[in-house]
DNA sequence: GGTGTTAGGAACCAATCGGTCAATAATCGT
DNA sequence: ACGATTATTGACCGATTGGTTCCTAACACC
């Protein structure tokens, strides 16, 4: 590395362009947002990032591992393979309900409404981010099904991809149909539906 | 009425308003794009409606009946109530797949994503369509339940609040995730998660 | 057929948008 | 120590943003 090292720290700089995203949206979040959010200038933001478009990506894919993370947390903390389902839907009922860093929601959703037409990384980045969650669903369930926790009459690949949609949609109604309440009717609808049983 | 009748069809208007929004969301959408959807004048347009918010609540209010008697009608063409839940779930499945007039996905999920931090209108007019639509669900259910074509061990609302997050995980991940095998298997589990079951 | 009322049209507005650039500062490799 | 390289800064840019205003045209009512 040659040159005048950058004075910022790029995880804080992603952090708070992510932020900055979730709160607006790309087309709200404007150039002195970001740069109010990050403490930089434009020039230096520009020098890291060549563009909006680039900022943003770039922020999704930070929020992307963040979500991966967490959720690989909690998973791995529960004690079976249903168990971990069950936290993992719980988890996304908290997230869709309260608010979270002061940001409702999933910054991942809404950028598949307002950028999937705009921006064709951001498509792959979420394709990417889907296919992920979704794999270790499947695999997940597949563990549930060997151990005849979940049912096994449908594919854990379909199983799976119920599982996702039903995550989406508490996160895409948040903050204006999700109470715990309601959240935890389709949490439990969502545990009760896997269940394997005795017909 | 008074003075100079106007020359534009409101229902026009409305219907190119919304399609300006439904492809470029409120913030993308600019006034001259509305006007060129229109063949409006910026003073015509704001003679009618008094800000961008007005023209895209009434949009979006355009956008909810329409969606609404359109599932309706779907609904009321099959024969049973199961067969109706089938036909709505299959409907919103192809909505979610395939561009519909252009555009992809669903209005409604979109302003919840972008607009409800800013316009409490908005709020407003979505929790009364989610509302409608799963009243409208319930009802469904309920009578699907005293035929003893749907399971009866889960209450009539929370069946239809998870079918509910179910439309709305397909709709979210439009054009991301959605090819028509999925959106089978979707909609294949949630019909099955309502049959009535003899354990 | 005036008169009051509303619609249509286009020029106009300040503010903000995303983005660039040249000058300066700080570090690395040698 | 010195040149190459990179980061920071802040002024600057044209374009576009949502919104206003004023004048004229067209109808309803009496």
């Amino acid at each position: 590395m040659k040159g005048r090292p950058r004075e910022f720290d790029m995880d804080h700089v992603l952090d708070a362009m992510m932020s900055v995203f979730w709160k607006k949206g790309f087309e709200g979040a404007s150039l002195s947002d970001l740069l109010n959010a990050t403490g930089l200038q434009k020039g230096s933001l520009y020098k890291a990032f060549h563009s909006k478009q680039e900022m943003f990506q770039q922020a999704l894919t930070h929020y992307v591992s963040a979500i991966h993370a967490e959720t690989k947390q909690v998973v791995e903390a529960a004690g079976s393979p249903l168990a971990g389902i069950e936290a993992m839907l719980k988890k996304v009922a908290v997230d869709a309900c309260g608010k979270r860093n002061g940001h409702r929601g999933c910054l991942a959703i809404k950028s598949m409404m307002d950028r999937t037409s705009h921006d064709a990384e951001v498509v792959e980045i979420l394709k990417a981010a889907i296919a992920s969650a979704e794999k270790g669903l499947a695999e997940l369930i597949e563990a549930g099904q060997a151990a005849g926790e979940i049912r096994n009459d449908l594919s854990a690949k379909a199983l799976a991809e119920a599982l996702y949609c039903l995550t989406s949609g508490m996160l895409a109604t948040s903050g204006i149909a999700t109470t715990k309440a309601r959240t935890d009717r389709i949490v439990a609808f969502g545990v009760e539906s896997l269940k394997s049983r005795t017909i």
